[in-house]
DNA sequence: CAACCGTGGTG
DNA sequence: TCACCAAGGTT
């Protein structure tokens, strides 16, 4: 293959930076771990996953970190540990008290995926996490950043753990314009993290990393350089491009979803159903409802047709709540059945000690019971 | 590879 | 109000 006839970015020698580039990069970066180690030392968070950092914790903690702050998960993660302390509790745990833990979090497959990766690691693995980098990352829910992160972290493997606070760094740091959300320029900037690794000390090193990223070279274009320990190796910062960098492309444009809601209340409780076990939420707990924004009467058709006796609708006013990938606007309708009236296949009943205990909803529906 | 999967802070 | 984006993984 003739490297001259080919763009850059098809040469078989680095697909996103020349082999000068890739030299010059790591020459840079060969000078970051001393000083960034340092300011670690004197400067990282106290959180409860380094306070004591057991491979159970640490990898709940990295699970539960997957793009959630820290600040977000800091709560949820004493809870979850002190409802299940180890991988055997969170192999034998309910779905729904698994997800009630997680609810509020986001991304829920994480929570199925942790309880389906303890089961693995009590049949294969005695019920310890294996400290090996390839096991970890067979396990569902482990990816190639967790199995660093936990694998430098909790068993000192020297791995790198490349996330999107390492990503801006070493592109700041390199003043590098390459698009970060492409798989090819992240596995050349893991290739260049791995090649910075100190011999000792990889999982502080590993966090020292994110941890600049989160308190100094913050995104959003806000970099707080005169404070950050890098500052006199840093080329985003020499050249001034650190703000607008990590070069990122756009995200598409979120759909947008019509959907009538229904507060179906009997004797005090309120009608929730199960969502799918696949897509949007699944397993999770929810109000009825169906697409479209239907009028009063239209809601009323709905719920005769359903064979729900039941009190004429009443408007309830509107809802709205937006996700990752679509838009819900929600038209609302409450309505008191009768007394003695069924609802259909699979609506249950829900008392309110159990909705706020027991179901796992979220968040779009919790936000509105809560407005009411 | 690109689409999908939540939520909340931030400017 | 609104776009951006977080200690990503799976399909």
């Amino acid at each position: 293959m003739k490297e001259t006839a080919l763009p850059r970015r098809e040469q078989k020698t680095g697909a996103i930076f020349s082999p000068q580039e890739a030299e010059h990069a790591a020459a840079l970066l060969a000078r970051v771990s001393e000083p960034l180690l340092a300011w670690y030392d004197q400067n990282a968070r106290v959180l409860p996953w380094r306070s004591d950092p057991t491979p159970y914790r640490v990898w709940i903690s990295e699970i539960m970190l997957q793009q959630t702050r820290v600040e977000a998960a800091r709560g949820y993660f004493e809870r979850f540990v002190e409802a299940l302390p180890d991988v055997f509790a969170l192999a034998a745990v309910e779905e729904d008290a698994l997800l009630k833990l997680w609810e509020g979090l986001g991304y829920y497959s994480r929570a199925r995926n942790l309880k389906h990766a303890a089961q693995i690691v009590v049949e294969q693995f005695g019920g310890r996490l294996p400290a090996d980098f390839s096991a970890l990352r067979k396990l569902p829910g482990i990816g190639e950043y967790s199995a660093g992160s936990i694998g430098s972290i909790a068993f000192g493997l020297r791995v790198p753990a490349v996330d999107g606070n390492v990503l801006r760094v070493v592109s700041r740091l390199l003043s590098s314009r390459a698009d970060v959300t492409l798989p090819a320029v992240k596995r050349e900037l893991t290739a260049l993290v791995a090649g910075m690794l100190p011999e000792a000390r990889v999982g502080d090193f590993n966090q020292s990393l994110m941890e600049l990223g989160a308190v100094i070279c913050l995104p959003n274009g806000a970099p707080l350089c005169l404070l950050c320990p890098l500052a006199g190796l840093c080329e985003g910062l020499r050249t001034g491009a650190a703000p607008s960098l990590p070069v990122r492309t756009a995200k598409k444009p979120r759909r947008v979803q019509q959907i009538t809601v229904f507060l179906l209340t009997r004797k005090g409780n309120l009608y929730l159903r199960k969502r799918p076990a696949g897509g949007l939420l699944a397993g999770l707990w929810e109000l009825p409802n169906i697409e479209g924004a239907l009028s009063r009467k239209q809601a009323d058709e709905f719920l005769g047709r359903l064979g729900i006796a039941h009190a004429p609708a009443e408007e309830a006013g509107t809802g709205h709540h937006i996700f990752t990938h679509v838009e819900w606007r929600m038209t609302l309708y409450s309505c008191e059945l009768d007394p003695g009236a069924s609802a259909p296949e699979g609506w249950v009943p829900v008392s309110p000690e159990d909705l706020t205990g027991r179901y796992p909803l979220p968040s779009a529906f919790l936000t509105l019971l809560k407005n009411l």
